[in-house]
DNA sequence: ACATCTTATGCTCAAGGAGAGTATAAATGG
DNA sequence: CCATTTATACTCTCCTTGAGCATAAGATGT
């Protein structure tokens, strides 16, 4: 075993047989609604065996989904590899390597004759909608329920941990809601057993969090994905991949508050747009609205060969 | 297949068996060098494959790292998973996915007897560091044989975006240099034949670049690593994980100063750790110091929990 | 004792960015 | 014409960031 830098021999290949698995996490934003693509009623994310017959990973993932929906994928991105255990049920069974993706369309795109469905992703996550400030079902339902939880504890130290975590994640006690925290918030329900995929005993205490379930753990890749993307936003150019050729400021600023989940200031937004360069008028004007006209504007492509952008939060010599 | 949108049949789980390999990235900071661990003389990374007798692949990982070097792992963060045709050399026989992982740790660690060793990773990414400047051979070497790449594209417009991004990638015709572009410069050189794992024709026009190569694609899953450190040390306290129990502001500014690959500002890097509270005073001083002693100090474990830092790119509304 | 070197540490300043609000323009439906 | 709605242009203030100056506190050499 010249790869390995443990002395005895390790086990032989051939008994670390694994299937692997493609999971995707498929993202469109429509009339302010951020959907992701679901199969089986929504239950579950679009998944499949990996062909080998590819060059790589992502290639797979692009042939698959254009075989599917009938329109190439924008902006691809690796999510996160599982390899649980009881995955596939059975122990002693053939394990499952799943590894997820996190995909950019347009919902329009869609082929036709496919059990594909879009499903707004706040139905698995309505906490994480803040668009018209927290949603009353978290102070009334979710916070208590954390509190129970929190107090079940073996220790005061311990309680008083729980309960920041929680404070923390779901911005109680006045503290900022954090958008990015999906994952984290997740796994917290998950830990008080408000998540029914946990699939703990739910008695009166601590029955489930709203949301719609999933299969296995798509609701946790799902949180993965909303949260990379809610990250990515910040810092990419990656909202135009859901977006039309042509769209006004508004219809932009849009779709970034569904997919951030909190409202963003109108002016400010603009500004920042502006002074990054990231679009140029087309010269027509937004038909069919009410109130005064807005100009059309379309994604500057060139930024993405310009711009390596990155911001510092180092303090940086020049020198 | 309830998982799939095909209404076709998929191939079946049994043709579709591969193995499953964990690869680590390990990275320790000893007198202001970043160091990985490597194995094979430093012709490769720490793998090995992964037993599913683990509950996730993280825990698999910590429990490997710990056999090997007999010390627990700090921080630990998957990289990516690959999963590319040709890497178990025949594109018939049996697969094999690469997870990748990053690990912080501290080189006195190690235990005895073991193959592993700790090699510096400038020696693999001489480009990368930019402590000193930026090193000769860039400009005397490494950017004439991009230009000659650049210039060999089929067309003029060709030829300007490929050398665009020669210079974006690599900071010239004075542009800032990014020293978290890790994964994207070395893709370049590779993409130049600059690199000999690309096991491309190196004739005389296009020689190797400096740099110590590695097995398989190795040496880009280092970058992938060394990329994400330099990413992740701008907004959350790793670093620590990589120093001493108690140390100086300037040693530990010496240890940032070495994954970034550049100098900070002496003055606002302390202020900028004094603000956010990172670091408490033991009470103690440096001993064994020129020039005026340096207080001691520890970094305040408290913030992981107090915090979850996240920063804002969208001008949020806070009404 | 004193000069000098080296690192530590405190403080100021200017430019730019971010959050928030005011004001005006241009359309539609009564 | 007026109310309503959205678009768009500015302004203002506070905070952050990059940069530099000044002083403190040790060691070492003369």
């Amino acid at each position: 075993m010249a790869r390995s830098p443990q002395k005895k021999t390790s086990a032989p290949v051939s008994g670390n047989a694994v299937t692997a698995d493609l999971v995707a996490v498929l993202v469109a934003v429509t009339d302010g609604t951020p959907k992701i693509m679901t199969i089986a009623g929504g239950s579950a994310l679009p998944s499949g065996p990996f062909e080998f017959t590819h060059r790589s990973l992502q290639t797979a993932l692009r042939a698959w989904v254009e075989a599917q929906t009938g329109h190439p994928l924008g902006y691809v991105e690796q999510l996160y590899t599982f390899a649980d255990r009881g995955r596939s049920g059975d122990a002693k069974g053939p394990h499952s390597v799943s590894i997820s993706y996190l995909g950019l369309t347009r919902e329009d795109r869609v082929g036709e004759g496919f059990e594909a469905h879009w499903s707004g992703w706040y139905d698995y996550f309505p906490w994480e909608d803040q668009r018209a400030g927290a949603p009353a079902f978290i102070a009334r339902s979710i916070a208590p329920k954390l509190k129970t939880w929190a107090k079940a504890a073996p220790s005061p130290t311990l309680q008083r941990e729980r309960w920041q975590r929680c404070a923390i994640t779901f911005g109680l006690d006045d503290r900022g809601w954090n958008e990015e925290l999906v994952l984290q918030r997740y796994e917290l329900l998950w830990e008080a057993s408000l998540i029914p995929e946990a699939g703990r005993a739910h008695d009166r205490e601590a029955p489930a969090a709203p949301g719609k379930p999933m299969t296995a753990d798509h609701r946790r890749i799902l949180a993965t994905g909303i949260a990379r993307l809610r990250a990515k936003i910040k810092y990419r150019p990656v909202v135009f991949e859901l977006m039309p050729a042509e769209f006004t400021l508004l219809q932009l600023q849009r779709s970034v508050e569904a997919l951030a989940g909190r409202l963003v200031h109108k002016q400010n937004f603009r500004r920042l747009i502006e002074q990054q360069e990231l679009v140029e008028e087309t010269g027509a004007m937004a038909a069919d609205t009410v109130g005064r006209p807005a100009k059309l504007f379309r994604f500057r492509h060139a930024v993405l060969a310009e711009r390596a952008v990155a911001g510092t939060k180092l303090p940086l010599s020049r020198t």
